[in-house]
DNA sequence: CAAGCCGTTTTGTATGATAAATAAATTGAG
DNA sequence: CTCAATTTATTTATCATACAAAACGGCTTG
């Protein structure tokens, strides 16, 4: 299988104008421009970046589209309230971890699987395919097998994001970003339990079984017991 | 209080390049250009829209920002798999509902509204502030007192969005785009059965009781009712 | 003091040019 | 003839510049 198949998704591509969305777009994340203030017009922001006006206002566009701002003619952009930005997004959310407190953060990410996983599991169970449980079984399996770590993490992301697309409905799909930024930043805090981690394979296991019988009120009841266990490793920390 | 407060959003502003990536993004969500498949370029784009480079590349900027497709240097742009579109993003459900058969849109939305909106409510109760409980109050009120029926809607709309900031949560805000989805697409259904509206008005008056009285299982069950009933609306017809 | 006009500011759009990176075609070696 | 290295062509990325149009603020005027 070599190396984990194209995971460079988005990540920082060097393109001036990302570069430029993501500096403004820390900014707003972090607060220097609240919802409701009027951003700095274009020529102001090339001269703060060096760029031309052409990257800036794709820049712009691209903040635009996340409900960061919204631009009105002649106006200006204006930073939109913070129900419109679209934290479901891979940059947004990054950006959002990077201005925020690690520990408030991972708590609003765990609130949130609670709130959904254990329902994506039922749906599941309730409505996989054949390949797609493929799919989920294949993830365990590495999980299993695998003794690398940063492997151990990939596989587990997999697992999740196959539960999520055996769940078969469109809307519900963004919300592997959640988990895979859940996963990533709970990387510290599950590496050095080993001992732990058995018991993680185990409620993953349980997860897998009650899909394969087409069970969702046990993946709803596995997938309650596993986020419960990850909850542990943070409030005993 | 007297007209609701800025609800114009983003609903087709007449730029250029917003009627480019409505069109593209329509395209895309309509399955013209499948995932993995590679756009025209932007010669082409500038040809077939009669606008120029620099409107083409915004709307392409907008289309990457919401993971539709992903422009890699001299290649083109890339239709990304649908795991990664933004789907609660407004625009892209807009695209979605008018590329998808009516029918089967509304009932993934209600399938996600099952899954994550008793939780929400159980959230709200449990950690709403006392204007927070003052907004989704309001807007019962106005559900209760007015007759006109696109008000209505808009307070129904304010009573479940009311609902999610009570949650206290950044992460799930993104969600109230899809109610707001589905009680626009349930108009039609609500608008001529009277009848039905006296109950679904105490179903939304169950919630309003559990979330003043912080109780999070009462707002959970709620809730569940609450989307039953709107489900059978759609099955009896 | 109030109302309408006008200019300034700022985004929207167009055009043209250059750079750079990749894929495809071509060429050369074994 | 096959395969690898190199050149070429295509396409996005970026820049500079210009003009249009719309909103706001200040000015003028009744």
């Amino acid at each position: 299988m070599a190396k984990s198949p194209e995971r460079q998704h988005s990540p920082a591509r060097q393109n001036l104008h990302d570069i430029v969305a993501r500096n403004i777009g820390g900014a707003i994340l972090a607060g220097t421009y609240p919802p409701g203030t009027l951003l700095p017009n274009e020529a102001e922001w090339t001269k703060t970046f060096g760029a031309s006006r052409t990257a800036v206002r794709e820049a712009i566009k691209t903040l635009a589209a996340k409900g960061l701002i919204q631009s009105r003619s002649k106006i200006g952009s204006r930073v939109q309230p913070r129900a419109s930005w679209n934290m479901m997004d891979r940059d947004v959310l990054d950006w959002h971890d990077a201005a925020s407190d690690k520990g408030s953060f991972l708590k609003s990410v765990q609130e949130a699987r609670r709130l959904f996983e254990p329902g994506i599991a039922a749906l599941a169970a309730k409505k996989r395919t054949q390949e797609q449980l493929a799919r989920l079984q294949a993830a365990f399996h590495i999980m299993q097998t695998t003794k690398d770590q940063s492997e151990i993490v990939a596989a587990d992301t997999e697992f999740h994001e196959a539960l999520i697309a055996a769940a078969n409905n469109d809307l519900i799909a963004p919300f592997g970003i959640i988990i895979e930024k859940a996963l990533h930043n709970l990387f510290d805090f599950t590496t050095r339990r080993n001992p732990h981690y058995v018991h993680a394979l185990k409620l993953h296991g349980a997860i897998v079984d009650a899909v394969t019988k087409a069970d969702p009120e046990a993946a709803h009841t596995a997938m309650v017991a596993l986020i419960a266990d990850t909850d542990s490793l943070l409030t005993q920390s």
